[in-house]
DNA sequence: TCCCAGGTGTCGC
DNA sequence: GCGACACATGGG
C-alpha cells in the first residue's frame, strides 16, 4: 500500500499555454528526472513529484503553484517566439519543441551538476547525479554542500566523477562554510556574479554561464559549449572558426534578456538534429 | 584504438 | 596573454 502512494495521490491538472514538458526536461538543463513511461519523476524543492502531459494539460502530483514557478510557466514566451521566427535556422525549432522553458533550479545543484558536466556527456551526468543521490540521500534528492564536504575525493571518484572529484569537493567545502554566499551572488549584477562563480574550482566561462542561467535565473547568460559553437558558427559566422568568447558576446548582445532562452533552443535544436 | 562528450587547470613561451 | 596538453569515464 505504501509503495503505491503515487497511485493514491491526488493529481493536479495545470492548464498551461506554450509548455513542452519533454523538451524542457530532456534539453540538458536538469539531470535529476527519470522517465517512467509517459511520465517524469523527480523532486522539486525537495518534494517528490510525478509529471505528465496531455494535450494542453500538465498533470502533477505536486501543488500547482510550485510547478508553475519551477517551470517558469507565468512567462509570456511570445517575445521569444518572435525572435525565433525571425532568425533563419531557428524557426525550425518552433514546430518541434515550442514551449521548451528554462527551469528555475536550485543554485547549488546547478553549480554542482555543471562542474560535473565539463568534458562529459548528458547520459553520464545523469548517471553521476543518480550515484550521488543514492549514496548521500538514499535516492531522495541531491546532496547538500555539507554532505559532499564531509565526504572524500576517493568516494566521489568511486561515484564516477573522475578528475572533477576534487573540484566538486572543494566547491562544496567552501559553500558549506559560507552558507550565505550563493544568496550574495544572487543579489549581484551579471558581471560581478559571473566573477564570483568563475572563482570556484572546476568552473570556467561556459560552466559559469550555465550556473547563472539555470541556477540563478540570469536569462542574459549565454553558455557556449561545443554544440552552441558549432551551430553559431554555421548560422552567423559563415562556418568560420570563431573564439568562444566572441560567440558569447555576440549572443548576449543580439538577444539580450532572451539570450539564455535562445541558447536553450539552439542547444536542443542542434543536439536533436532539428537545426543541423 | 581512437574520438567524442554541455571544458577546465596547468604549464611553457 | 595565448596555445598545447592532460584529465576520468563510458559509448560509438
Amino acid at each position: 500500500m505504501y509503495g503505491q502512494a503515487d497511485d493514491n495521490m491526488k493529481t493536479m491538472r495545470i492548464s498551461c499555454k506554450d509548455f513542452h514538458l519533454a523538451a524542457t526536461i530532456e534539453s540538458g538543463q536538469v539531470f535529476g528526472f527519470t522517465k517512467e513511461g509517459d511520465a517524469y519523476e523527480g523532486r522539486i524543492a525537495g518534494k517528490p513529484v510525478r509529471l505528465w502531459q496531455t494535450e494542453k494539460v500538465l498533470h502533477s502530483t505536486a501543488e500547482a503553484g510550485l510547478i508553475r514557478d519551477y517551470f517558469d510557466l507565468e512567462r509570456d514566451l511570445d517575445p521569444l517566439f518572435a525572435i525565433l521566427q525571425e532568425e533563419a535556422g531557428l524557426s525550425k525549432t518552433l514546430p518541434v519543441f515550442r514551449g521548451l522553458r528554462l527551469i528555475k533550479q536550485d543554485s547549488w545543484e546547478a553549480i554542482a551538476c555543471f562542474i560535473i558536466s565539463s568534458n562529459n556527456n548528458v547520459k553520464r551526468i545523469q548517471g553521476i547525479w543518480k550515484n550521488l543521490s543514492l549514496y548521500f540521500c538514499k535516492g531522495e534528492g541531491f546532496p547538500t554542500p555539507t554532505q559532499i564536504a564531509k565526504s572524500h575525493e576517493r568516494i566521489l571518484r568511486q561515484l564516477g566523477l573522475g578528475y572533477r572529484a576534487p573540484f566538486l569537493l572543494r566547491t562544496a567545502q567552501f559553500l558549506s562554510t559560507n552558507p550565505q554566499y550563493l544568496e550574495t551572488i544572487r543579489a549581484e549584477e551579471y558581471g560581478a556574479a559571473r566573477e564570483r562563480v568563475l572563482a570556484f574550482p572546476g568552473i570556467g566561462p561556459k560552466v559559469a554561464d550555465c550556473a547563472l542561467l539555470y541556477g540563478f535565473q540570469r536569462l542574459d547568460a549565454f553558455p557556449v559549449d561545443v554544440w552552441i559553437l558549432r551551430v553559431m558558427r554555421k548560422l552567423y559566422f559563415r562556418n568560420r572558426s570563431v573564439p568562444e568568447e566572441r560567440v558569447h558576446a555576440f549572443g548576449r548582445k543580439r538577444w539580450g534578456s532572451m539570450a539564455g532562452y535562445v541558447q536553450q533552443y539552439l542547444f536542443h535544436g542542434a543536439r536533436t538534429g532539428v537545426i543541423y
